[in-house]
Formats: structure tokens, C-alpha cells, sequence
DNA sequence: ATTATCTATAGATCTATAGATAATGC
DNA sequence: ATTATCTATAGATCTATAGATAATGC
């Protein structure tokens, strides 16, 4: 019998589940669900199969443990977004920490997008309780900005997708995107710079 | 034995490899390779296993014959940027088949996009040998563009870039979009209506 | 005659379990 | 005593092949 809910974990059984969660990760976001192996995850994890399902009850458990544990971190930096704070500087602010998590979580970033790619049969309740609601508040928050002329008038929802779009490209396109633009990383400085130029110039109010 | 490389492919030959092309087409682009499989392949295309494999040598056969027919395809768009046109109206053109394209062919575009979050093993090739010469050719006429001031000066490889993020987004996070903008379509309108003044802002002339 | 399809199955791989054994914590 | 690990394996699934049978085109 695995871990029984009311007895708190042990080290080693924390340990385990990070090393069994940080093989998956891999493993999961390369292949998706159904290219996942747990021979795979095992091996990276240094552990034998049935060991892994003593910690985890199922390659799904394990594959809902993850993006679970993504749900929440993805959504913060748009949390962070201040309605007290300076417009522009506010959503410059988050385009930033979007493009940081590109950068830090690449495996993260596409583990989110092969889930949505084969249509979020585990997020999709996620999805619909989580980002949903902070979605709709976000844009509120933005619309309100642009009636208030502090920034161009245009789709919050639209808006808010853009970003995403151009942030995560960077993380989930990662391998054509070191094909067409050799030299550096993957051309970080050069992403930044023109993700913050973009945003500028789509949200400088009128006139 | 397969068919021969000299005779020419019979009626029947045609209709079956299309039919088995489209069907694998919904398989991989939803579960990638590894999570795709010749019997959901064989059962949408109507046909027996073995049968499959009579008109595919592999599984990886029919993956790669995929992906070769969209590499084609793909390109086109970008192609047809035409060095004689006005800066503005070729770049925006470009912008609108590529959203075109997602509209109609989101499942291509699911494919390309997990393929190459899987690293590309089997694109890269093409990648190297068809995509990066049109790129770098495409960069240098606009980058011309730039210099003659018909266009805000900036990085033509991440406005490229940035053409690919935010029209591909569309269908590939399409079950995403489809949680958050629920109503319309999956609101083509907006998108299109949204990323046609972005394209506009990022690039008309200084001053 | 040639092309297309079917049944049966080999052999590999995959998830998950059973049950014995080892390691750890009081 | 409880927790963790290991070996062995059941049972499902998967790719691909062998070889017989049916359909089609001269």
C-alpha cells in the first residue's frame, strides 16, 4: 500500500517523488501522455518500475501530479499583475516574467503545450477552474486600464493570448528556433528585446 | 511486396494512401509519434493493419510521408513574400495566409508543433535544408525594407519568429481558446482582426 | 498475372500487481 | 513494526511479418 493519507511523508519518500516528478518532466513533455514510458521515467529516476508505482499510484497519477503542480506556478506571474500599479509598466511587467519562465521552465512551458495540443483531456478542469476565472479578471482589469485612455484601446482577451503566443514560442519552439538563429542561446537578449519593443508599441495609448 | 518504384501508383494505391494519410494525420498530430498507434490508424482509415502496412513500409514511414507533404506546403506562405510588392502589404499578406492556414489546417499545424517540441527528429533535416535558406533569404529582404524606411527598423528574424507565435497559436492552442473566448468559432474574427493591428503597429515607420 | 486484402501470430514492449526480501525508525 | 525495494510475471497492447485468399486488369 503506498502512502497513506493521514500519515505525514518521509524524507526519503519526498525525495523520491521529486526525483520520480523531475524524471517525468522530462519524459512527459517530450513524448506526451500516451509516448511516455514508465521504463523511461524509472530509469531516469534510478529506480526499478514497480518502485515508482509504489510512490505513484499510475503513470496518470504521476502525469496529473505534474501538471497539478504547473497549474499553479504558470498562473502567477499574471496574478502578480497590479491593479494599483502603472498600467504599461504592469503588463511590460508580466510579458517579462513570462519571457523568464520561457527561459527557467522551457520543459514546463511544453508539457503545458503538448497537453493543450491533445486537447487537455487532465487540464481541461483546470483550465475551466483556475485560469478561466483569473483570465476574465485580468482582462476586466485591463479594459478598465484602456478606457481610462492609459493604454490603446484593443481586445484584452486578444491581447492576453499575444502574449502568451510570442513568450512561450521561444520555450516550444526551442529546436527550430536554434536552427534559424545559430550563434547565442537561443537568442535570448534578442527575444526580449523585441517581445518588449512589440508590447510597447501595441499598447502606447493614441495620439 | 510493397509498390514497386517504377510502375505507377494504381487508383486504388492513391485512394488508400490518402485515406490513410488523412486518418494518420488526426493520430499523430493529437499523440505524437510514439503515442500514436497503427491500430486507431487502421481503424479510421477503415482498413486492416496489415493492410496498412502494405501501402507504408512502418509506422515511421507514414510519419515521415506527413511530414514531407506539410514541409512543402508550410513554406509556401513565406514564399510568396514577393521582393517587388509594397513592405507593409507583403508582410501583412504573409500574416494573413499564415492565419488562413491555422483556420483550415489546424491539425498540420499541430503536427509541425509537436514535432518540433519533440526536438524534431525526424524534421530537422528539413528544417536545415529547406526552412533556414527561405528564412535568412526572407530576413534579407526585409531587413532591405527596413534600410529603405518603409518599415520600423527591428530584428526581421524575430518579427518572422514573432509571425509564426502568435498566427500558430491559434491552432494549436485552440482547445485553450476555446475555453476562455467561448461563444464565436474559436473567434477568428477577434484573433484576426487582433493580430492584423499588431503587425500594423510593430511595423510602421518611425515619425 | 498482378494487386489488394485477410487471418493468424511472432516477438517486443508496456502497465501494473504479487509476494518475498531488505532497510529504517522506534 | 513500518517503510522501501527487488524479482518475477500476468495480461494487454503494439509493430511487423508470413502466407493464404480474394479481387482486378489484361
Amino acid at each position: 500500500m503506498p502512502v497513506s493519507p493521514a500519515k505525514k511523508p518521509s524524507r526519503i519518500q519526498i525525495r523520491n517523488r521529486r526525483k520520480i516528478m523531475e524524471a517525468a518532466l522530462d519524459e512527459f513533455s517530450q513524448n506526451g501522455f500516451r509516448g511516455a514510458t514508465l521504463d523511461r521515467i524509472a530509469e531516469a529516476a534510478g529506480m526499478s518500475k514497480p518502485n515508482l508505482i509504489y510512490y505513484f499510484d499510475s503513470k496518470e497519477a504521476i502525469h496529473v501530479a505534474l501538471l497539478n503542480a504547473l497549474m499553479t506556478e504558470w498562473l502567477d506571474p499574471l496574478r502578480e499583475m497590479n491593479p494599483e500599479g502603472e498600467p504599461m509598466e504592469e503588463i511590460l511587467g508580466y510579458v517579462r516574467r513570462k519571457m523568464e519562465m520561457s527561459r527557467q521552465y522551457p520543459r514546463e512551458s511544453r508539457l503545458f503545450a503538448t497537453e493543450i495540443i491533445q486537447g487537455a483531456p487532465r487540464m481541461l478542469p483546470h483550465l475551466q477552474s483556475d485560469l478561466k476565472p483569473l483570465f476574465d479578471e485580468k482582462c476586466a482589469l485591463i479594459a478598465g486600464w484602456m478606457e481610462s485612455g492609459k493604454l490603446a484601446r484593443q481586445d484584452p482577451q486578444q491581447l492576453i493570448m499575444s502574449i502568451w503566443a510570442l513568450t512561450q514560442h521561444f520555450a516550444d519552439f526551442d529546436t527550430q528556433v536554434r536552427v534559424l538563429v545559430p550563434d547565442e542561446e537561443p537568442g535570448w537578449a534578442a527575444a526580449n528585446a523585441h517581445v518588449e519593443t512589440v508590447f510597447r508599441k501595441i499598447l502606447a495609448p493614441e495620439g
